[in-house]
DNA sequence: CCCTGATTCGC
DNA sequence: GCGAATCAGG
């Protein structure tokens, strides 16, 4: 794979929207995240910020005479300057996306009007604990296991959930006691051991628990 | 461990 | 210019 206009286009984009390196080389393809990090550097779109250049810094900036024999030594070069302004991230959210991604309307600058959707706050004032199955329909093995796996719970954000942590939430969504499961998911499932176990059951063990 | 980006340097 | 290997960090 070559670094076509497209290809670099597309990277180009994705980087500007805050996406990963790793997620570009995964979307352009026949890349890898390392290949992306390179062309993103020799694009000079290294750091988000905008200003060109520094301009010339009135300091003859004393160059480090050491010669590097081998690599490895290369001490941070006391940081550079760096923009103190905390300018955040647009970061897209996880939750928000695997829309169609494919389609390209090429419109000059005509980037679609944020469509405010109005959004209830859907914050409930009493404890409804999200999936969590009615637990008359739970083997009490399986929550007993769920329980005690709990208590272990990695409690991670929403922000930090990969595609091999266990998804399953755990507390109050409307209150700060809440975060998900985190453990190691099972292969290919969303949860952990235990919360497959919860959450994944055999119709005829659901049949025959049946009232 | 998982994942980030940053850098170096042989090709 | 390219990107694997490596580094540094969360």
């Amino acid at each position: 794979m070559s670094w076509t206009d497209e290809r670099v286009e597309t990277l180009k984009r994705m980087w500007s929207e805050g996406q990963s390196a790793s997620a570009i080389a995964k979307e352009l393809g026949g890349v890898t995240r390392n290949a992306v990090i390179g062309k993103v550097h020799r694009l000079g779109l290294s750091n988000r910020n905008d200003d060109p250049e520094p301009a010339p810094a009135a300091a003859p900036e004393p160059v480090a005479a050491a010669p590097v024999a081998d690599r490895k030594p290369t001490a941070k070069p006391a940081a550079a300057p760096v923009a103190a302004a905390p300018a955040p991230r647009p970061e897209p959210t996880p939750a928000a996306a695997p829309v169609a991604e494919a389609v390209e309307a090429e419109e000059p600058s005509t980037q679609p009007a944020f469509v405010p959707v109005p959004r209830r706050p859907i914050v409930p004032a009493g404890q409804p604990l999200p999936p969590q199955p009615s637990a008359n329909e739970i083997s009490p093995e399986a929550l007993a296991s769920v329980r005690e796996v709990e208590k272990r719970a990695k409690k991670l954000t929403l922000m930090e959930l990969t595609e091999r942590t266990c998804k399953w939430p755990i507390g109050d969504p409307a209150t700060d006691k809440f975060w998900f499961c985190g453990l190691p998911s099972v292969a290919g499932k969303p949860y952990c051991e235990a919360h497959v176990g919860v959450a994944f059951q055999p119709m005829s063990s659901r049949r025959d628990r049946r009232r």
